[in-house]
Order: C-alpha cells, then sequence, then structure tokens
DNA sequence: CCTTAAACGAGACGGTACGTCTCGTCTTCAA
DNA sequence: TTGAAGACGAGACGTACCGTCTCGTTTAAGG
C-alpha cells in the first residue's frame, strides 16, 4: 500500500507564507527567467522553509504558474467581451487588446516560460485550459454565437473554428516572431475571419 | 565578434563523434524525454567525453535540436509543396498531412519539448526559423503566389497573413489540446482561408 | 574571525556519516594511497553525499588526516612516558617503538602520504602539531626535565634540542630510507643524547 | 604482451625544449607552488606540445625535481666541505649554511613541495639519494673519518649515526615548524654530536 | 487554560547533474 | 620526420539544487 499520503490541512494554512511565496516567484521569475529560479531561492526570498513549498505546491511550475494566476486573474471574476452590437468592432478591440499585451517585452519573458512550462506539463495544462483559456474562449464563442443569431455570421459558421481562426494565428506570430504585432494586424486577422464566415455576399 | 575565447577548429572536428553524440541524444529524448535527458548521459551512451559535447554545443537545447534537424532536414535539400493546379486540393494535402504528424503521440512529447526549448531560447529560436520554419512558410507563400497569380486568390491577398490563417490555428488546437486534429479540420482551415483570401464572388 | 560565510551547525551535525567517511578515507587510503584517493570516491564508500564531506571538511588532506587522527588519538586523553627512575631505559622503550612503527610497512605508505600532506599545508600542520606532535614532544621534554632534577642530564641540557636529537634522526632515517629502523638504532641514538647531555663524565 | 616500450632516442632530443621546460617548470613551481602547476602550463610557458614533456619524463614531479637539479647540481660536479683541520669548526659552518637555507622563505615552498613529492614517489626518492642527498652525506662521512682519523672523534663513532645526528635534528625542526632555524642551533647540535661522539673527557 | 498536533523556519542529508579542469593519448598539419 | 597545436575519452573537481528528513518553535483549536 502507498499510503493515504496525509494531506495538509488547508484550514491551518499560514497566509502570510503562502503570498510572500507568490511574490518572491513573480518577482524571481522576472529577475532571473524560469530557468535560473529555484525553488531554494522563492524559499529564501520569501523567508520560509522549503519544505512549506513542497507541502502545497508540486513543481516550481505550478508555483509560478500560481503566482502568474494570482496577478492575472479576473478579481471581479467575471471575464466579459464588449458588444456593441458591431461583431467586427468588437473583435477588433479585444484582438488589438492581445496583440498589444504579446507585443510588450515585459510580458514577453514571463509568457513565454509560462507557455513552455504548460505545453510541457500536463497538469499545468489543465490548469491553464480551465483557470484562464477556457474562459477566454467561452466567451469569445458567446460573443460570436449572439453575432451569428444576428445574422452576423452564417448559420453555419463553426464557432469553435472561428475561435481558433482569430486567436491562431497572433500566437503563431508571437511565438516565432513572425511580424509585428501592431493593431493593423489584428485588424486584418478580423477581416479575414469575418470575410470567410461573414454572411455570403451574394 | 562576440568574444575572445579560442573557439574549437572546425576542421579538426571529429566527424564520429559527433554522428555519435546526435544518434544518442536522439534516442535517449525518445527513451527519457527532454526534461529527463543529461548531457552525462548523452556522453555515455555516445561513448564520448563530456568535453566534447560543450566544446561544440552551448546548451542540451542545442544538440538535441539539432539532433532533430539531423533527422528532419531534407537531405534532398528542396523542400516543395504539390502543386496540382488547383489550390484548395494542394493546401488540403499539406494541411492534413501537417494534422497528421502533429496527432502523432509519438511526436507529440518531442515536439512539445522541442517547441518549449524553441520558444525559450532566442538563439534556437533563430536556428529553428531559418533552417526549418522559414523554409516551410516560403514554399508555402511561393505556392500561395502561384494561385493570386492564376486568379485564384484575391489580387491584393496578403500571402504572410495567409500563411498564418493557415498554420496558425493548427498550431494552437494542438498545443492547446483544444480539439481532434483530423483531416477534416484541416479542410475546415482550408475552406476558411480560401473564403476570405479567395477571389470575390460577386 | 575568518570570515561572514555561514558555518553549518555542528550540533545538528550526523555522526554516522561523520564516522563512515573517516573509516572510508582510511579504508581507501591504504588501498588506493593518497594521490588515487578522491573526495568522491571517499563519499560513494562511505554512502555519502560529496556535500556532506565538503561541509566538513576544507580538503582531501584534511579528511584523511582527521581519520588518521580519529585512529591514533589516544582515547583516554592521556599520552603519557614511562618513568621507571631510569631514563636510558625509558628513552629506548619509547624509541624502540618509534622505530617499530616507522618499520611497518603497513604504516609506512600512509605515513608518507600524510607527512607530505602535512608539510605542505600549513593549517594541517599546525592541526598536526596541535594534536600529535606537540603532546609527543611536552610529554618526552617532562620526562627529561625530571631527569635533569634527579641528576641523570647536566642542568644546562636545553631539552628542546635533545628531543629533536631523539626523534630527528630517527624520522630522518625513516623519510629518506638510510638504514634499518631496528631497536638496536633506537638504543644508539639514546646513547648518543645521554652521551651528549648526560652528567659531565669528570 | 607489454611491448618493448618504444623509446625515444636521446640522441634526437632538442635541447632547447629541454632547457624551456626545465626553465618554465621551475618558474612556474616558484609562482603557484606545486599543487596548482600542470604538465599544461608548463608546456604553453615552454612553448612546447604537451607530448614532448610526456616523452621524456613521466611525471609532472619528475619535471620540477629535474628542474630543481638542474638548478642545484654542482656544476663543477665535485662537493666538497671544508677541512680545516679542525671538525667542529668544520661542522659549524656546514651546518649554518643548511640551517640558513631552510630558513630561507624564498626555499621553504619548494623545498617543502619537493621534500613531499620525493617522500612520496620511491623513484623519485631514488633519484634524490644518487643525484643529492648520498654524495652530501658521503662527503660529510669523509669528513668525519678523517676527524676520527686524527683522534677527533672516538675509535667506535659509528659514522652514519653521526651524519644522521647532524642532519636530523635540523630536518625535523624545519619540516615542523619547531623553532628557529639559526647560527646557534647550528652550533648546538654540532656541540651536542661531539659530546656524544668526541673523544671520551676521561 | 492548557494541551497537543500541525504547520512553520531552518538546514543537514543522500543524491544527480552541472560546467570546468586536467590528465595522458591521438591526430593533424606545417616546417 | 619532427614537434606545435589541440581535439579527444576519461573522470575528478567543487557548486547548485533536488526532494526528503529531522530539528526546535510558533500557533491555533479543542478538551
Amino acid at each position: 500500500m502507498t499510503g493515504p499520503q496525509t494531506a495538509p490541512d488547508p484550514s491551518r494554512r499560514n497566509e502570510q507564507s503562502r503570498a510572500a511565496i507568490l511574490t518572491a516567484a513573480a518577482e524571481l521569475v522576472a529577475e532571473l527567467g524560469f530557468g535560473k529560479l529555484t525553488i531554494e531561492k522563492i524559499a529564501a526570498r520569501a523567508g520560509v522553509g522549503k519544505q512549506t513549498i513542497y507541502r502545497w505546491w508540486p513543481s516550481k511550475g505550478a508555483v509560478v504558474f500560481d503566482a502568474f494566476l494570482a496577478a492575472s486573474e479576473n478579481p471581479s471574476g467575471s471575464l466579459t467581451l464588449p458588444d456593441t452590437g458591431d461583431l467586427g468592432e468588437d473583435l477588433r478591440t479585444v484582438l488589438r487588446l492581445t496583440a498589444l499585451e504579446l507585443a510588450d517585452p515585459a510580458f514577453d519573458r514571463t509568457g513565454r516560460a509560462l507557455t513552455a512550462e504548460v505545453l510541457t506539463d500536463p497538469a499545468l495544462l489543465r490548469d491553464y485550459r480551465e483557470r484562464l483559456l477556457d474562459p477566454l474562449l467561452t466567451v469569445t464563442r458567446e460573443r460570436l454565437r449572439t453575432a451569428r443569431e444576428a445574422g452576423q455570421l452564417r448559420a453555419d459558421a463553426d464557432l469553435d473554428l472561428a475561435v481558433e481562426l482569430l486567436y491562431g494565428p497572433l500566437y503563431y506570430r508571437w511565438l516565432h516572431g513572425l511580424g509585428p504585432l501592431d493593431p493593423g494586424y489584428a485588424d486584418q486577422v478580423v477581416a479575414a475571419v469575418l470575410g470567410a464566415l461573414g454572411p455570403t455576399r451574394d
């Protein structure tokens, strides 16, 4: 028998330690990059025993990821997309913002490190999907559904395909450094998607 | 010039050692995965001193990447796309093959590890661009240019955008595990791109 | 104070590890000689991490030396010389025993290696002086002082000179392999010293 | 079969290389100490390939030792002791010089390193005996023999013992750092030896 | 209020791998 | 044909971290 693995009691968790660890992790990943970051350095910076980290997180990636989530999760709990009635305008708004974030050099290092971790660790990918990606895709899909019902998209438009056509090219361009991530590019992608899935023009 | 540190003389390089190292790296990354792979294990498997690896490669990632490239680079030197005269058919062929490769579980582990490395190490990314990605994008762009000249795409179609619209969504779906990478999905993407950038229908 | 580097806390030291390291070091120096001995081999033989050695000893020489001391230090804490009342007899006893030890081939290799280390490393020499040599010279000097007070040595006999006249020649002969280290030689040396520093015969 | 060991042909030896190697070795042992000295550094300093060193010397110790010998061997080939007719005076002269050399800090480092090497490597010890120590002991013994014949030593004085009584204490004091190596100490030793082995006083 | 059990900080431990260094051998190339 | 230059297989160096395991020391319920 491998044992019941005596899990720690979350009710006794020290909130100050938890916060200090996430703060230290966030600082260090920005200073050193993910690769040079170590659990020992996080513990030292946070003024915490290593075991306190190992007790609550399964891996370095999980800590950093948590730190990232803690910073980016919408505290109000609701992620929404604008709905002005004009789908093209709304999508341009969202994709321009996305492009802006990806183009930010400060985001680049952390974003790439986290992406690399997430792609490589199935458990982290699951977490990332549940807490960040799926909510984003869902609200996007809902905005598209509304537009489809309003006749701004073909009735047979595949919404899963649509969101991937929107975000995929930006992501592809960002990760591979293929070209500028500027508002114009965002507009081009939106135009293409509307051209492909918008109402037939004849 | 980056520094005065005496670089080794490539003309004196031992070709047998080089080959043994790349072979060992390829085998080990398949057996253990990238994370559990170490320089020491590569050296041991290749029957080579560690210094011989450090002399010629800057990092573990670079070795594995070289091993991967040595295996995947087209030895005949020319990467080509089919040209049957029907752009849609040709693109479906290429994207179906791409989807098939991404869907292969054997490719998945290595592919993700390598992708993670490449995204994270600028030098590797440059190498990857030059030796694999840019050639692929270029031949794709050329096929699209031919089609555009033949009137199968709008005269003002942006070819850079077009290739990103083609590969971006597949890549996005693959990395995030968003849905099946089957021939039908490839066809959907191609249809969307043609719908967006094909000749106007009125 | 020698430096700010955080010293380990001796109270937390693992006594079993310490003993295993010293035992392994003693065995290996006998098997391989000092030159072929490595920290890695000691760690492996002792079933101990290398860091556990580096944490507590500054050098390979220090470990081996400690192993040697641990074996030779008088556990009862008191090193004494016989005192039968007859100085000649007592000195002959001591020098014969010393000669016997030096002549032992099993002692020879280890003894030479350790001597070489001690002569070359000032810190080790200090340690050696404090823990082995000075106590020996002191008890010898005390025996001589007693004898001088009893009129068995001249009143003006220099006791420092005396001990060096006793031990120096044995040591010299041993290190250079100049001749047999047998009881007769010990007796000769004692006779000479008594001849030089004994009571005047006129 | 272990082979005939194809020895290099001494007649083809490059004298300039040999001299450059010994010079470099001498300089480096003074600059770095024996421990930090490496064959590679000697080769680099001498402007010589490593193989040229390995071809002619069996070990680092041998090179350094050779360099030391080349510097200290009496080029006129004859080592002599003064013979004024007064044994005490002659011995005091020799031992005072010996003490002076041992007390020289510049000699100390090299001397200790070389001694350590010699004690530890039987082949080097043999060499040292043959080329330096035995000649010294022999001339000393001869001087004592002359004195014995002149009645300045007892007829039954053991000359081997005598030389060890002379040099042993100095050496012992030097290696262990027991006290000052000054002319007075040399005189004390000589006085003791003459007291022990000189003509009986009754 | 007092006990008591858990989480905590600290850090030693057995290990693995790092990237560097030096060893002694082998190979290449220019004189 | 030699000898400088230096790549090679080998393996030890000393360091950094790993993840586990005690140590006392808080700390917060619950008896």
